[in-house]
DNA sequence: TATCAATTATCAATCGATTGCATAGTTTTT
DNA sequence: AAAAACTATGCAATCGATTGATAATTGATA
């Protein structure tokens, strides 16, 4: 027993199709006259009518849907940036935009592939969390079709709507944090620099440093991925420096977690013999018994940012549709 | 300049709209001469040509759509089960099949929104990561209309074809190490009732324990959620009981490290004072500088059988659809 | 030469909903 | 009482691709 589609229902009701369609609709139902919009949606639920959004979307010319692309779906704040999102799609409660999820896990010729993928399926705009430098082109060529909208990650060349973190000056913060608390040497362990976050939280820090004459390593270390296992990784490259420093800006939590298990595992203490700070204020920052010292990432505010932008632009409303970036906010707990 | 559709295509090279569909298909290719179809092929390229996947799936009757619920995108095990997933649902590295991922959060009535949502698009076929004995209406009035697959997560009542962990075994693994190293009075942190797996592991664990004499916290000790916050809280609730167990096993990793970081805020050693295991054997787990006792979670098996399942269903081959069960690795580390 | 098969392409219907335009019926205005 | 203005509904085209039926062409076979 199929369900039955909106021409059965017609037959059924001895009404015409464009009736049903405009009783069940949302803009259009005051054209049908009140007793015969009731007998429709009771009918429709009964017959237990479901729309379907395939047929909808080739007629209306929008799929209601969004591609979004994410460089890491292990990644808290990803996956929490994508939650208030996808949040502000629904209207009442209701969601009317189906997001598309899509991971490029950074690798080189992901995101084109993906957003050629998107734009097959007619998406009604993409959002790139996931944006580097290797995606500029293919990003720009979407752009012409369907609003695209950056979010997270910027690419400077592109001048695209966007919903940032203000990442230098989260970089800033920790560096004055760490001057603040008498270090005269430091020593950042920067996440892999294909993407603005890290450049730019990098620069920050250094800045500060610089103004407030305080000490870097010399040799900027890299990790290859932000994860613990690279951020473990990493000291070791700290402490192949002449001198050593005393304390560590991880470019985020998941690295700074890295350090300090590798600091741990070398029987140092944190933040007695090292400092360490991190970056976004994960779940797991708030958990160590050494609780970490790190910047918040304003995720509610880029989330529905992104929202608006897409909202905004579909609607037509370009005027409206500007790019913002947000404060994060230093979090100072104990291991720095 | 918009992009041309197939008509327009079929204007400019003088041929009917039908061969140019059947010249750039995979599976009709054939039914059409060498010559035009290379014509054709070229013509599409050089136009820009791109399909609409809108229109060809209301035709076709399928969507070339998945959804696929999972009931959190910060978990691990399950992102890397989808992972897995997604990567068998390309054929010849193009991706055939685009997944509708949605995040339930164990909420209520979550699984039964997003499933409507998911047959109006008309999707081939659902994956569930996210059972609970509360969606089972809802999953069982969907495997009525679609193909419905269930991963990591099974439903007793239902039958439905699934890809799992043997949990029960897992829960029995860990038991039995911890006898093996001498403890004689042990205790379970455990996740959240609401999915088999815990009960699952909670079941194992304890048979073993009974049959092999080894004494277990009377009260059993569940957390809200499977998270460290939840699991630091829960050891509260260990350390209420009269007398003080000498191993813990947390159901997952995450609960692991909670569990872990409490035991050291109160200055307690692991494994010296406490022994602790989780389950998954997640990233972290390895990277802690007291490496994680673990069991390892057979992620590419269930990965790998639920996008099989997929396959043989929407191919009408029942028949092939089996479910299976996947045996878990016990991974021995310093914590127990 | 007539018949049949194979190859290649066209024709036209179809998937299910949406929407501009037309029309019949009703109410308001003058 | 006629004209104007609404209301409520129906008609039919449309979105873009797919596909079964059918026609045209060529070659082979009896």
């Amino acid at each position: 027993m199929r369900r039955p589609s909106m021409k059965e229902l017609a037959h059924r009701l001895g009404v015409d199709r464009s009736t049903i369609s405009r009783a069940l609709s949302q803009d259009k139902a005051h054209l049908v006259a009140p007793e015969t919009r009731e007998k429709v949606r009771r009918m429709a639920i009964d017959a237990g009518y479901r729309p379907d959004l395939t047929a909808a979307s080739l007629r209306r010319g929008r799929s209601q849907t969004i591609g979004v692309l994410v460089a890491d779906l292990e990644n808290e704040t990803f996956i929490n940036v994508i939650r208030t999102l996808i949040a502000s799609l629904n209207v009442d409660g209701i969601p009317v935009t189906t997001p598309l999820i899509a991971e490029t896990r950074d690798k080189p010729n992901a995101a084109s592939r993906l957003i050629e993928t998107f734009l097959s399926r007619r998406v009604d705009a993409i959002i790139s969390l996931a944006s580097t430098e290797a995606d500029e082109r293919a990003l720009e060529d979407a752009s012409r079709e369907v609003p695209v909208i950056l979010a997270i990650r910027t690419l400077a060349a592109l001048n695209l709507p966007s919903a940032l973190c203000d990442d230098r000056e989260g970089g800033a913060m920790v560096a004055r944090h760490l001057v603040e608390r008498g270090h005269k040497f430091v020593c950042q362990v920067q996440g892999p620099p294909l993407a603005t976050t890290f450049k730019l939280r990098a620069q920050g820090f250094s800045r500060i440093c610089a103004d407030l004459g305080v000490k870097e390593v010399t040799k900027p270390i890299y990790t290859a991925e932000a994860t613990p296992t690279a951020g473990k990784k990493a000291l070791d490259l700290v402490f192949e420096c002449e001198e050593r420093p005393t304390a560590i800006f991880a470019h985020n939590d998941a690295i700074a977690i890295g350090v300090i298990e590798a600091l741990r595992e070398r029987g140092l203490r944190v933040p007695g013999d090292m400092a360490v700070a991190g970056f976004n204020d994960t779940r797991l920052a708030q958990v160590l018994s050494t609780p970490l010292t790190t910047v918040a990432y304003p995720i509610r505010e880029v989330g529905e940012h992104a929202a608006l932008l897409f909202h905004s632009l579909i609607a037509g409303e370009k005027d409206k549709a500007g790019s913002r970036t947000f404060m994060p906010e230093l979090i100072v707990r104990r291991s720095a």
